[in-house]
RNA sequence: GCCCAUAUAGCUCAGUCGGUAGAGCACUUCCUUGGUAAGGAAGAGGUCACCGGUUCAAGUCCGGUUAUGGGCUCCA
């Protein structure tokens, strides 16, 4: 006689055991059709598992968060019938719900092609329209071994034979495709309305690439067909704003095959929002106590022995080049050249901390497979700074850090992060005492900030502790940028040394951190989180200047002239083009103002000004436009005056 | 590096069954002097990524290389 608790309080009493249909049936017919699964005393299961005692009990819809992985998993499921359905002797290996949607892996003779995509998930339609009942059996983990063999499925008999002796394995069977599962599922394909497969690709048999290649098959679903939609649009949204596509049209930089993948070419354009980054972070750094640094792009090898990359990070680095004296390493990273600044003298307590920083091009062996637009690419260069300071520091130095760090994000338009503090793994140098006073710092200094983050246990580099800042971009896609890192092994390798206060010889401790990580892939980020419409204070050209008709010239070079005094990025159109042809044209260039110069304007001393939102602001005076564009510079594109 | 796909004019892309190349935009010239998202005409522009093979004949078929795209792996 179980009593069966919903969420809301209630109670229902039932004669014999339930199932959890029938508790949903019991609720209401609409709830028993919606139901996907069920949730018995917190533990997610189908609506065909039977309750036998007093339960706590949800059912779990599509409404549910967990009723939407549900679908994508039942929906791989249907995928891997429909391609044993199509192609039987492909075997299924695993199928896991992602971000997103849901992929299947199957190792087949030959790849799929986008063709076979179509024909697969034109199958599962089928199938699905069928409304095949799912059902759950269970078996002993030997006999489930010899049931996958004996079908010709080595790889599900491999995973059966991983999982420890003595639990249940339970099977999902649907028409006559039968898989290993946790489950829970959907209990009729009917319940799979909203799917479609999106791509096929290469991956490694358990993510080894040691191993076979199987065929991965990418696909998302949804409750609706209009999630769906919704979801597909995010895509092309996504696609549109792609910046190597707007890199392109706006001319902002190139990769060229001649010269190499991954190596970027910044043209005018893009080198001129470059230059307003680097100058803006210059002199944030100025106020914040840091000092900059020049160094060379090669160095003796032996220098990378000593820091030890030599070693470690020899995968990511380009092979030495030798003259008739020694061999020269191309830089991967900056810091042994901070390192190399600090030995170059004694320093007294009194001195730290030391805050070197530079803009550090490096240059870093990349599989090609990796490479991508801005985001992956070989030679970039790093925001890079290095603290030395003494352990007592470590905290007030961090929060420094944190404020400057997100001062800087936030100029350019990112308000949300996500914050990630990374511990001491199994392996790592420098003593627990070290370890522990220094993570505790880091955690402090991200208390006192008031930043919510997840730990990372044991996921810190061997080297020290880390936090990591991911920010959001107006997508709401996140991007790892930001990274401060302690480091306890680089000090010691070369020796660094303060003189203490009793005259002693001690240690300083040495703090990585990149705030944009990467200009290149930062770049990358910004056109896409402004889908290139820069805002002022970082729009390559803030202002064109379009006569009507030739008479204007005259007085449209004295207008840019006069803007440009002002400190103004402004450009000219003189062409014997239409005034409608010139708006379209910088409009497409996602230019922030437009002023138009007619007849009235030149006679009225007066600009018309049109903003790239397509609105018209009227005429108004040099003076008065340069007191609006200021206003709007200073704040950095917060008050989006234009749009 | 591995799997799959792709590579044709500056850009976006057609090009059927193998018979030595097309469009739109951009560019140049001319006409047009036009008031808020494309005025008109003419012209120029290609070793079809590169190297090799099959063939009487290759943009097209085959092999290799390079690059790009989507993944795997890795990471700023």
């Amino acid at each position: 006689m179980p009593l069966i608790t919903l969420p809301d309080g209630s109670e229902r009493r039932f004669d014999g055991p339930v199932t959890v249909h029938d508790v949903a049936a019991d609720i209401g017919p609409g709830l028993a059709k919606a139901a996907l699964a069920g949730r018995v005393d917190g533990r997610l299961v189908d609506t065909s598992h039977r309750i036998e005692d007093d339960a706590e009990v949800a059912i779990v819809t599509d409404r549910d968060p967990e009723g939407l992985e549900i679908i994508r998993h039942s929906t791989a499921h249907l995928l891997a019938q429909a391609v044993k359905d199509l192609f039987p002797s492909a075997q299924v290996t695993i199928g896991p719900v992602i971000d997103g949607g849901f992929y299947y892996d199957f190792a087949f003779e030959r790849p799929f092609h986008p063709e076979d995509l179509e024909k697969i998930e034109a199958r599962m339609k089928e199938l699905a329209k069928k409304d095949l009942p799912v059902s759950r059996s269970v078996m002993d983990r030997d006999e489930a071994v010899d049931f996958f063999r004996d079908q010709g499925e080595e790889y599900k008999a491999q995973i059966i034979a991983d999982i420890p002796a003595g639990e249940t394995i339970s099977l999902y069977s649907q028409g006559d495709f039968i898989d290993l599962c946790r489950g829970p599922h959907v209990p009729s394909t009917g319940k799979l309305k909203a799917f479609k497969l999106t791509k096929v690709a290469g991956a490694y048999w358990r993510g080894d690439s040691n191993n076979e290649m199987l065929q991965r098959i990418y696909g998302t679903a949804w409750p609706s067909k209009q999630q769906l939609e919704e979801y597909l649009h995010r895509l092309a949204e996504a696609e549109r704003r792609d910046h190597r596509r707007i890199g392109t049209e706006l001319n902002l930089f190139s990769i060229q095959d001649d010269a190499g993948g991954g190596l970027v070419f910044w043209h005018p354009r893009g080198a001129r929002i470059r230059r307003v980054i680097e100058d803006f972070w210059f002199d944030m750094h100025e106020r914040a106590g840091y000092q900059f640094l020049y160094t060379p792009h090669i160095a003796n090898l032996d220098l990378w022995k000593t820091s030890g990359h030599a070693d470690f990070y020899s995968e990511s680095m380009y092979e030495p080049m030798e003259d008739d004296t020694q061999a020269f390493q191309l830089k991967p990273m900056n810091c042994p050249f901070h390192v190399l600044v600090y030995k170059d003298r004694l320093h007294s307590y009194r001195d730290l901390p030391l805050r070197w920083a530079e803009m550090g091009t490096v240059y870093r062996r990349e599989m090609s497979g990796a490479l991508h637009g801005l985001m992956r690419v070989r030679g970039f260069t790093q925001d890079d700074a290095h603290i030395f300071c003494r352990e007592d520091q470590i905290e007030a130095e961090i929060l420094r850090i944190l404020d400057l760090t997100l001062e800087v994000l936030q100029a350019f338009g990112f308000d949300e992060y996500e914050v990630n503090l990374s511990t001491r793994p199994d392996k790592a140098v420098g003593s627990e005492e070290i370890w522990d006073h220094a993570t505790a710092a880091l955690r402090a200094a991200l208390e006192k900030k008031g930043l919510a983050f997840s730990v990372d246990e044991g996921g810190g580099a061997f080297y020290g502790p880390k936090i990591d800042i991911k920010i959001r971009d107006a997508i709401g896609r996140e991007w790892q940028c930001s990274t401060v890192q302690l480091d306890f092994n680089l000090p010691e390798r070369f020796g660094m040394e303060y003189v203490a206060e009793d005259n002693s010889r001690r240690r300083p401790i040495m703090i990585h951190r990149a705030l944009l990580g990467s200009v290149e892939r930062f770049f990358g980020v910004l056109i896409e989180h402004y889908a290139g419409a820069f805002p002022l204070w970082l729009a390559p050209v803030q202002v064109q200047v379009l006569t009507i008709t030739d008479r204007q010239d005259e007085y449209a070079r004295e207008v840019a002239d006069s803007l440009r005094k002002r400190g103004l990025r402004v450009e000219t159109d003189l062409r014997n083009e239409k005034i409608g042809f010139k708006i379209r044209e910088h409009t497409l260039q996602r230019v922030p103002y437009l002023l138009v110069l007619g007849d009235r304007e030149m006679e009225t001393k007066t600009v018309a000004v049109r903003t790239r939102a397509g609105k018209d602001l009227g005429s108004m005076d040099l003076d008065q436009l340069t007191q609006r564009l200021s206003g709007e510079i200073a704040s950095r594109g917060r008050s989006h005056l234009e749009d």
